[in-house]
DNA sequence: ATTTAATGGTGTAAATTTTACACAGTATCT
DNA sequence: AGATACTGTGTAAAATTTACACCATTAAAT
């Protein structure tokens, strides 16, 4: 009984909800569309994927035809299948997020047709996008508020050295509420993976802040033993 | 610029992964598969997508097809995109799980031909499966030992009046570790959603221990509160 | 030179939670 | 009556979490 798959008018898509900080601000990547359906609308940066790449490749690519965007580390976090969730067939998309440093030097210019540009939005105020995309990133953004708690994914979001006081507004604007600031140092502080550096803020008009880095090798090393300990 | 969808000779399927538990021991629910490719192999319950059916509603479906159980609350955690994964075309899949309780009344019988039958097998000492099943299982059974901490699903596999010490033994089944018994209970019996009942475990050849019951209303409650106090 | 404005950096005590640990009680079976 | 097998219970020590306020430092303004 050998039978061959059945051929259907069925696609798949990639969405990508990528997060960015700046300006004591949280913030995703929009496109506005230039194509049909939706056209002119805002949307998350989604496209089809191809037969002969594997869904975590198409997200790569996808992600930088729309945005030029390049080598982020995206995770899916969501696969949307509702009938109807595209107006011109059946569609079923996986949706992927990642975090990365805005960086005003890096020009966000799509290099295809389909977008007629991409731009970063605060996640507050967000209008009304395309298809579902207001639910994927719903979904998406309650994902990451999870892993933040245990994933080291603050640090994808900041500059590579960066302040103790950033690190902890970038925490109160993922988790929306205000954090206690010696608290919040003192545990940071505790697990041991953040490297002081002898450097310090450069160019405020205040007191500069001491600047720490990630230490990924300490991380890995305290996460695998946490793992191993096993009490 | 209207662009039609691309028709591709690409299939959505769906693989559940279900878990049960019976005689303190966890077990996942596999098929014997009647059809090429991997015909004679177990592999997770699974089938193909239809075009006109949502991949929530596809998930139903196809465990019902496959081995006669209904009614589950499955639960997306995965999608695969491999391009190679299917050795006869280009198959994404998007992996359910779900726990029941395995209720030896309950007979496991195949509604198709795709599948010559269904049978619980121990999550410890798993045979090769079809496809990359055996990743597809990893992948869940992780998920479900991350989630055991934060969500109540250790009451989906147990009867509905259990002991404690079913209850724990539950958990160290699926933590794969030794739990201090005073200490669970006390936490256990602290969260206020267990319902202790009247009745005493029948059948034992030793002192009966008392039966409690999952209160799904105090523990959403529960949980509501601890959303909104947000301290 | 002094003041102002803005943020940096720090410690402690109380409350809560987690951990480690052992034995008498009860039902059943023989 | 005794053996067997599991039930059910408390406490003290350790660790973690919480609440809370002020002086120090720097650059800019006067």
């Amino acid at each position: 009984m050998e039978v061959a798959l059945p051929t259907f008018n069925s696609v798949f898509s990639i969405d990508c909800v990528i997060f960015g900080f700046e300006a004591g601000e949280l913030k995703i990547l929009l496109i506005e569309r230039n194509q049909e359906p939706f056209k002119d609308w805002l949307a998350l940066p989604g496209y089809i994927v191809e037969q002969d790449e594997s869904i975590d490749d198409a997200a790569e690519r996808i992600l930088y035809e729309l945005t030029g965007l390049r080598d982020l580390h995206m995770q899916q976090f969501h696969t949307f299948g509702e009938v109807n969730r595209h107006p011109q067939g059946r569609v079923i998309t996986v949706a992927y997020y990642a975090l990365i440093r805005i960086n005003g030097q890096k020009e966000l210019r799509p290099v295809t047709q389909y977008a007629r540009k991409a731009f970063w939005h605060p996640v507050n105020e967000l209008p009304k996008l395309a298809f579902d995309h207001s639910e994927i990133f719903e979904t998406g953004f309650n994902k990451i508020r999870r892993r933040l708690n245990y994933q080291p994914i603050a640090f994808e979001l900041l500059p590579e050295k960066f302040t103790l006081t950033q690190l902890q507004s970038l925490y109160e604007a993922v988790l929306n509420k205000k954090l206690d600031k010696r608290n919040f140092r003192k545990k940071m502080l505790s697990y041991g993976f953040l490297k002081e550096l002898d450097e310090k803020q450069k160019g405020v008009s205040y007191r500069a802040a001491k600047l720490y880095k990630f230490d990924r090798r300490k991380y890995a090393k305290i996460f695998n033993n946490e793992l191993n300990l096993d009490k």
